[in-house]
DNA sequence: AACCAGGATGGCT
DNA sequence: AGCCATCATGGT
């Protein structure tokens, strides 16, 4: 990989596995939008930038050399070789080689643990325009003013510090619904014993889900979202919706319960569950594979 | 208007 | 521990 700076602008030249639609739209962020060019701008760490892939190229709009360091790569988990990921899945069985191919840009991003924790309570029973949306509000109202790009005010996701300001009212008026009182909850639970949300990173999955699920409002698929999206616990298998339906279609029978299809799922994929339900929710999703 | 979405919770066995 | 009924918002 060859990466330049040019113009405030971060150029990635011969990367691998990266695909921006792929990667903002497997199902694994929810602050990623299109935009008419087909690029994606979204806000991260603070930040807000632009990410659109010509050939072979991935350019990064908005940033420099000095951030893709600190910053872009570890998100974007440039570090972790895909192709050897999606050889070994995809000899598994025809249907990982199948939606390993189809979402072949497909990486895991690095996301912050804090915000994921909100933003998966939120997603529970909820559809996913509508999260963006609740996500937005929060940042919008509760969040540091971040800037101006082409036009649009973007803001960062609320700390819980900032987070806390807000009453359970002002929290449902952001479009949470009935997740308000978790949110305050578990927003009330960080700051009052003082968590530092990074620390569950250090801890095994297990130990990772056990703790999350503590939080009002997380139960067990919730908590595999955080570990898996927030704190790389890539050895876990979050099943929702979508990925029950492709894996009653193509693994299991359909009378199988959530939590036994996980647990057949990580004695399948083990160490690449993280990756294999992400390959899987975005084919399942994109298909529209059981309707 | 009924149905459903990246489910959680509490009570039951 | 595992299953089940209930809860609950906003969109289509």
């Amino acid at each position: 990989m060859n990466v330049y700076e040019k113009d405030n602008r971060v150029i990635l030249e011969g990367v691998s596995d990266f695909d921006p639609k792929h990667i903002f739209e497997c199902g694994q962020c929810f602050r990623w939008h299109k935009q008419e060019d087909g690029s994606y701008t979204g806000v991260a760490k603070g930040k807000v930038i632009n990410v659109i892939r010509i050939d072979d190229k991935i350019y990064l709009d908005n940033t420099n050399l000095e951030e893709f360091n600190s910053i872009w790569y570890n998100y974007f988990d440039l570090g972790t070789n895909y192709t050897k990921i999606k050889n070994k899945l995809k000899n598994m069985d025809k249907y990982l080689d199948t939606a390993a191919d189809f979402g072949w840009g497909i990486r895991i991003l690095r996301q912050d643990e804090w915000e994921m924790l909100i933003s998966f309570i939120i997603s529970s029973n909820n559809r996913i325009p509508m999260i963006q949306k609740a996500i937005e509000n929060l940042s919008r109202k509760f969040g540091k003013y971040i800037g101006d790009y082409k036009g649009k005010d973007y803001y960062a996701f609320p700390t819980p510090e900032e987070l806390n300001k807000a009453t359970q009212e002002e929290i449902r008026a952001c479009q949470t619904g009935f997740r308000d009182k978790y949110i305050k909850s578990t927003t009330e639970s960080v700051i009052e014993n003082n968590k530092n949300m990074s620390e569950y990173t250090s801890l095994s999955t297990d130990e990772c889900i056990k703790e999350l699920t503590k939080f009002n409002g997380v139960g067990p698929k919730v908590a595999d979202c955080i570990a898996l999206f927030g704190m790389t616990k890539l050895d876990t298998f979050p099943v929702d919706v979508w990925v029950k339906r492709v894996m009653q279609e193509f693994y299991v029978n359909e009378d199988m319960s959530l939590p036994k299809i996980r647990i057949y799922a990580i004695d399948k994929f083990e160490d690449l569950s993280g990756y294999a339900q992400q390959y899987l929710f975005y084919y399942a999703r994109e298909l529209g594979i059981g309707r």
